[in-house]
DNA sequence: ATAGTCACATGAGTCAGGCTCATTATTAAT
DNA sequence: ATTAATAATGAGCCTGACTCATGTGACTAT
């Protein structure tokens, strides 16, 4: 059955991204050796190259799978009916599990990306894990509940770079997952949030105080320096 | 004269790390060839290795050296005696334009931590441009205008976290610096100002008046002192 | 069954490029 | 000028990604 045959190299295909994946996160992109790969997926060096161009495209494949990965993952997290900031909590918590706990591949991430030449690609399935939070965000947007005159991109930016920088610090640390760096930038996203009139009144008029206070500060200590 | 020599090879270290940040930035790591690194720096391929053990090593001081220049620049971009907010602004301005500016060397740097087996080691002259965010920060908590309560790291990766990402999405689409982001960024550090709970009977605003006040008569004081 | 066809698999061999080291050149010291 | 020490050179070595001539098993037609 041709069925049968099909199915035999979809296994076996699946069989070398688990060894690549493997091995990449043990040895790192440069210490990977096709060989070992090959070893551990049980077919010679040479068939990787049917599968795969070459080693960077293999290594594409590796990372665009992980992602695949992710994006199913962080789905699954969200609560289907949850309030707009409470999915933002659930994505950030699992998002930031995830670097933690698969650290090694999110930092080969970047070497997916580099291409002879071209300057930045972006991977297809990281394109799609990035609309998790679009969507959840446009939501918010639509709801009114989010300020819609600061871009979508900068919310994003401000949400995956402070997780993947806190994964960082976190991992270099030897420390495990910290619940407070989420809470953190959780309060922090309130300030996208839309403002009742009343309040932004009020707000507006303690804010011209501060400022003229710092005006004023800014002064005096430029004198005295 | 001993000091002409070693002058002599200071220069030949300079002019090797600079023909080596060109060809690292025009073809990346893995296309930049040692020999035309050495070509350009007009010397044999084999004096490289007497000045730099490998191509890794010899990445990294590239890198360093990169990351030294940038803290000189970021000290030079703040005004001295500007208030914590505006040497955070000015800071934002400096690094943004950086990162855009040398987006591949910038790229690169992730390169120069990797090292076969250790996980994720990180480069003495990156953790001396850091200090300078949080120099200014712990400038802020100490004034009291800063939540002593959010770890400075907290901040820092909000901060270093958001511009990177900012960084590559104006890159990728081609655009130029947006103050936006900066703009938008501050906003959100407002959030980590001083926010402590009404204290008999004051409220935050009031304390926070109170605080500004007080500052303004001790910078007063000292003058007339 | 059997032969024929074709897609898939193999691994010894090729080659690029990072790196070494025996040799040569330059400088410093006496 | 001589010698010792230090610096520079580049032909060749060696590792490891990738190729390709050859092999093998699956499916089809007769």
């Amino acid at each position: 059955m041709s069925t049968t045959q099909r199915q035999r190299l979809e296994v076996r295909e699946e069989t070398l991204l688990v060894a690549a994946t493997a091995v990449f996160a043990e040895s790192g992109v440069d210490g990977a050796r096709m060989a070992e790969i090959a070893r551990r997926a049980d077919i010679a060096e040479g068939t990787i190259y049917l599968y795969h161009k070459n080693k960077q495209e293999l290594l594409e494949a590796v990372v665009d799978r992980f992602w695949r990965e992710l994006t199913r993952g962080a789905l699954a997290a969200l609560s289907p009916h949850g309030t707009v900031m409470q999915q933002l909590k659930e994505l950030a918590d699992y998002h930031l599990h995830s670097l933690i706990d698969d650290f090694k591949i999110v930092e080969i991430t970047s070497r997916a990306r580099e291409r002879q030449g071209e300057t930045g690609r972006q991977l297809p399935q990281i394109r799609e894990y990035v609309r998790v939070f679009d969507a959840i965000l446009e939501r918010g947007i639509g709801l009114q509940q989010f300020d819609a005159s600061i871009p979508v991109w900068q919310m994003r930016d401000v949400f995956y770079g402070t997780l993947e920088h806190s994964a960082r610090t976190l991992v270099l640390r030897n420390q495990a997952f910290d619940a407070s760096v989420i809470d953190n930038l959780l309060l922090l996203f309130e300030r996208f949030r839309q403002t009742t009139p009343e309040v932004a009144g009020q707000t507006k008029t303690e804010t011209s105080i501060m400022d003229a206070l710092a005006r004023i500060e800014s002064h005096l200590t430029k004198k005295s320096g």
